[in-house]
DNA sequence: AATGAATGAGCGTTCATTCAT
DNA sequence: TATGAATGAACGCTCATTCAT
């Protein structure tokens, strides 16, 4: 009998903790040495859960995006009113700032190294952004699509200001706009 | 006047022509002699003119700015009410679509490879923001920091969706809204 | 302009130097580092001139292939009589024995890879064992296949003894055996 | 008698079936991982029966030489004249022809590795060649240190060039001859 | 100014081997 | 006895960079 592990289990853990070196470095320049050192397991171990770096780097996307989706419901199914919800919207994404711009830096990774002769499998890559979409709709019970849009572009677009910029304007006082604006125009 | 102004010439031209490459593959995928095969020259010419690979990028990253804040201001100055703007705005958007969105993608890069104990001089970078922020609060004629924010940041989240999703909104459309919001909250 | 050198003629120098190294360790056991060390070059040289190890061995086996038949026919082609040509084929396979002991390990290992989804272009060694055995008909002036076979199996089987044994029996005295019984069956 | 027997019939169990693998394969491009699956066991066990991977070549050396010994006695103990004793030495190597070619495979592939550091004990396996040679000499009772060795050496250059070409001659016919040869130089 | 041959550190990955179970 | 998870040195190969020409 082997050492007994939850295999599958103990791969999701080591996903968990390559989130952030693939994040801080991207996708091309962390090596799978650092990694393992930066996890505290050999490279032999690290292989020994995926079959390569490509394969950790999708695995670790999609269980990023699943966690995601997941910590989102949760949070924001206590709500009720359009007014607590946009409120609620903006906390999640102040509390979670730096979770968010690490996923979208992960995202953005993704995205440019699909289109080269890579990781081509990512049908499931492209439905989470979907359901991202339709959970938005859903939670916040818009109809239209253009002001769907409005409110997922304004919140990556907030993101990425904190990504890109020093000092960023604070989330809440966006969402108050945001919550006015929506307010009207439904 | 002797070769220098022909060897300044040459090397933005080389810039421009590293555009694509960087934004497709991403600053740690692609090597030197990739780059240099394919604008045409060789490794030798390339450092000829670039210190190394890191000086190049940032040079590009700089020079890709610098043109762009250029071709903003050119399209966007011969606009009068802010009506005009707004829609002067989408159009510059939708019809430089693939360039913004090869620029943020740049951009992102920067920012990761920024953090990374390398390209510590990019005062240049961060600048480049500011002057972008302070360019639309001068063209769009708004004082509310929070609008600005509000339509920079819609600006990087429809270009942000146009990069993650495959069928996208459409910028006009999400322009007239912008519009509608903005023409309210003024 | 680059340095002066006459790539192909470099390549060539090259392979000869490997030669040694692949028969004593074989194909697999050798490593690229070893190889290049041996050969005073760095790693990166070797990529330089050959696109992986298994190129490298299979331009290898080529090479000293047509070597070989270049050195026996300028060896044989002095002589009159079957009496002379058996003593000089005597005499080469003697003199180079150490020679022909390395081209049969290359050629075994080579047959070794070549079934393992590997080496499969080698169209070229079938054909340099025809041209051997071609070589030998036309050298000797015999008709009989079987006799052919005769002269090529005892030949190699005499190298191969002086690979597998320590103390050998003389060539040359094999060889006086075999003149006469090919004069006997001619 | 405890378990000591079964121990011992395992591991020749196992020994046997590795044969065609490192035969294939070639010494170096085996993998003790490819092994242990190719005869349906973990690598633990395979180095429960055998102390590293040179132990594990050298017994299977060992055990199919041995094996192979006792396969030709028993063959070709049945004969009585030197004409039927060549026909069966020669229907004994077509009939074994596969067999054969593997065997010379690991004997190149151990001399190979022999001589490169490793693998020192082979007293065994040079005594293997001179029990060879001693048996050939006792069965075909044969004086002549030339004429056994050229029937050892056409025997194997008659196995090489199985390898080596796609389509050979006959070994039958080959024998004939050689027996004509024999009976001629008796 | 321009070339591309040369370098060697470092990459992704493998593999013989060990050892807790 | 038997397993397979874990290790890390070493593999084939790449790449930013240098430099003779």
């Amino acid at each position: 009998m082997p050492k007994i592990v939850d295999h599958d289990k103990y791969r999701k853990e080591l996903l968990s903790k390559c989130f952030d070196l693939f994040a801080q470095k991207g996708y091309s320049a962390i090596t799978m040495r650092e990694i393992a050192q930066d996890i505290g397991v050999s490279t032999g171990t690290l292989y020994h859960y995926f079959a390569n770096k490509k394969a950790l780097f999708e695995q670790l996307v999609q269980e990023i995006s699943r966690q995601n989706m997941l910590m989102a419901t949760a949070e924001l199914q206590k709500t009720q009113t359009l007014q607590e919800r946009i409120e609620a919207l903006g906390r999640f994404l102040a509390e979670n700032e730096d979770y968010f711009i690490k996923q979208l830096l992960l995202w953005v990774n993704f995205c440019q190294h699909q289109d080269s002769k890579e990781m081509r499998l990512s049908g499931g890559f492209k439905c989470t952004i979907k359901q991202y979409q339709q959970w938005i709709y859903d939670f916040l019970n818009i109809d239209d699509p253009v002001l769907i849009s409005l409110v997922l572009n304004l919140s990556n677009g907030l993101i990425l200001e904190r990504l890109l910029k020093d000092e960023s304007i604070s989330i809440t006082e966006q969402c108050v706009l945001l919550s006015k604006i929506l307010t009207i125009n439904i």
